[in-house]
RNA sequence: GGUCGCGUGGCCGAGUGGCUAGGUAGAGGUCUGCAAAACCUCGUACAGCGGUUCGAAUCCGCUCGCGACCUCCA
């Protein structure tokens, strides 16, 4: 295989670089998890899939990828800024829980409910909780660049200093100025000296649930820190991709690069990627709205919102059919054409894999059939090249799809291709959709073997002309979802879509 | 209010100057005991108006509509 240029859109400089890591072979890749204090819902399931195919393709690829996800278990803050409510404790009082059981419940949901959607483990998945020392030490060392203050045992980072150095805003494209003057109220401020400050550490109230002690008193880290201590404890003070949602652009990754640069004196990634939003007749699916659809609702269908139930690959197939940094609108409508579209692309999975070459010397070469294959899979690539666009991808696949259908079917000889091509598709295709797309085939109840006897007694039905049992059998078939395919010389079944 | 983005055929969704995206839905056809599956063909899509160009969905301007971030959110 030809060497590939790979494409990545950076946030950073507005537009798509050319892949070049730090230090190939190697790969490091930090993404922002989720932070558990509730079920996981569509927005999750879509930083997952889509920096799960990024690292399914740059390990195709020949990369050799550190995944580390992080989960965030303390200091993400309710309502306001760097004021509110700690998130886990929240939902831990509500519930009457300690929080640790709170986010070890929730980090196991959200374990099983990733999983379902056929993603890779990340090779580290580190907790904030886990890594308080390593938070402390960062605030020590921004107070000693003399980038942070102390007030009343809570530290803040100064970004009005910082940015005398460095460039604060240069992420989500924020001028410093209009962000000091654009801030709403200036009696909310507090104890900061201005309200673009941010907190690294905050003093804890007594009747606060989780808290630690540091050199300021006792109390816990604010939210951007962990992500900096665990991302720069795993793949160093400069690694090659940070990715996460659009939404967490500013402030979050913001001053992530502000607190890399205030001790690391470095940015910490080189690639900053982020997915767009999953939408709602229009508008964000988030907590905050209230409209979102938790992954389990969508694989039972137990949403008012929800026709019928979705199969985990069902979502994830959908996800794939948009781009990744284009926003994908939810509908009942969309979800069924993903449905059919993505048993489409499974039942030609089965074909694929048991599909062998014929050797006829009396059939011709087709050239037409032969470039129109050679040009799907070229595109195929090009696509995943550019940016990692499985949309385009996925359209290039169906392409192939028509003539491995066509071959299996007999309407097209697979000598009209000639082996070489002919291999060359059905192994592109399987590597694609199983690979790369992460695309697997959901096994219902019924044992094949006992499908394979159901068909043999069609057929001798078939052969009898006994056609009420024929009938008979398409129709229980039917109804454990599958469809039976008559072909010339033999039958098959599929997945009814 | 500031910053940024979007508006593609019934629906979802690629595409950023000339080359069929694709899926799904619908229509017709081949095949079939009838079907199904599969394959083939089709609708003449690019919010509106103006401009640049030999040529624009694609570039520029204006208008309309929608959204994101600026406060926790993937």
């Amino acid at each position: 295989m030809k060497a590939h240029q790979l494409k990545v859109y950076n946030t950073l400089s507005r537009q798509k670089e050319n892949f070049l890591p730090i230090s190939p072979p190697f790969v490091g890749m930090y993404v922002c998890g989720p932070t558990v204090y509730g079920d996981a819902h569509l927005g999750h399931g879509r930083p997952a899939i889509t920096f799960d195919t990024v690292n399914r393709y740059l390990t195709h690829l020949g990369y050799r990828v550190r995944y580390v996800r992080n989960i965030t278990d303390v200091g993400h803050l309710t309502g306001d800024a760097d004021e509110g409510e700690d998130k886990i404790a929240k939902k831990a009082k509500l519930e009457q829980l300690e929080p640790m059981e709170v986010a070890q419940q929730y980090t196991d949901t959200y374990h099983r409910d990733i999983a379902l959607l056929n993603t890779w483990k990340p090779n580290i998945e580190p907790r904030a909780t886990g890594h308080i020392p390593e938070q402390i030490a960062l605030v020590e060392a921004i107070l000693n660049e003399g980038l942070a203050y102390v007030v009343n045992g809570s530290v803040y980072f100064d970004v009005l200093a910082y940015n005398k150095k460095y460039t604060y805003g240069k992420l989500s494209g924020r001028v410093i100025e209009e962000l000091v003057s654009g801030s709403r109220d200036l009696d909310g401020q507090g104890e900061k000296r201005n309200s673009v400050d941010f907190a690294l550490w905050k003093n804890a109230s007594a009747e606060h649930l989780m808290k630690w002690p540091s050199p300021w008193g006792i109390g816990f880290p604010g939210w951007h820190l962990e992500c900096t201590a665990m991302s720069s404890k795993y793949l160093g003070n400069h690694f090659d991709i940070h990715g996460g949602g659009m939404d967490l652009i500013f402030p979050h990754h913001e001053c992530e690069i502000a607190q890399g640069n205030a001790c690391n004196h470095q940015d910490p990634a080189k690639y900053w990627m982020h997915n767009n939003m999953i939408t709602i007749n229009g508008q964000k699916m988030g907590k905050s709205l209230g409209n979102f659809i938790t992954l389990q609702e969508l694989f039972t269908g137990k949403h008012p919102l929800l026709e019928q139930a979705y199969s985990p690959m069902t979502i994830r197939y959908f996800i794939l059919t948009a781009q990744y940094r284009s926003t994908l609108d939810f509908s009942n409508e969309a979800l069924r054409a993903a449905q059919k579209g993505y048993k489409k692309i499974i039942n030609g999975l089965r074909i694929a894999r048991n599909m062998h070459y014929d050797i006829n010397p009396e059939v011709a070469l087709d050239g037409e059939h032969l470039q129109q294959v050679e040009a799907s899979i070229t595109a195929a690539y090009r696509a995943m090249d550019d940016d990692f666009n499985t949309a385009q991808a996925i359209g290039h696949l169906f392409n192939l799809l028509k003539k491995i259908n066509s071959v299996f079917t007999g309407q097209l000889h697979s000598a009209t291709l000639g082996e070489e091509v002919f291999t060359k598709m059905l192994a592109t295709y399987t590597t694609f959709v199983e690979e790369i797309l992460g695309l697997l085939e959901e096994k219902g109840e019924v044992q094949e073997g006992l499908l394979d006897l159901l068909l043999r007694q069609y057929t001798e039905a078939k052969t009898a002309r006994n056609y009420a049992k024929v009938d008979e059998i398409r129709l229980g078939l039917k109804s454990m979802g599958f469809v039976v395919k008559d072909m010339k010389d033999r039958v098959d079944w599929a997945y009814e879509e």
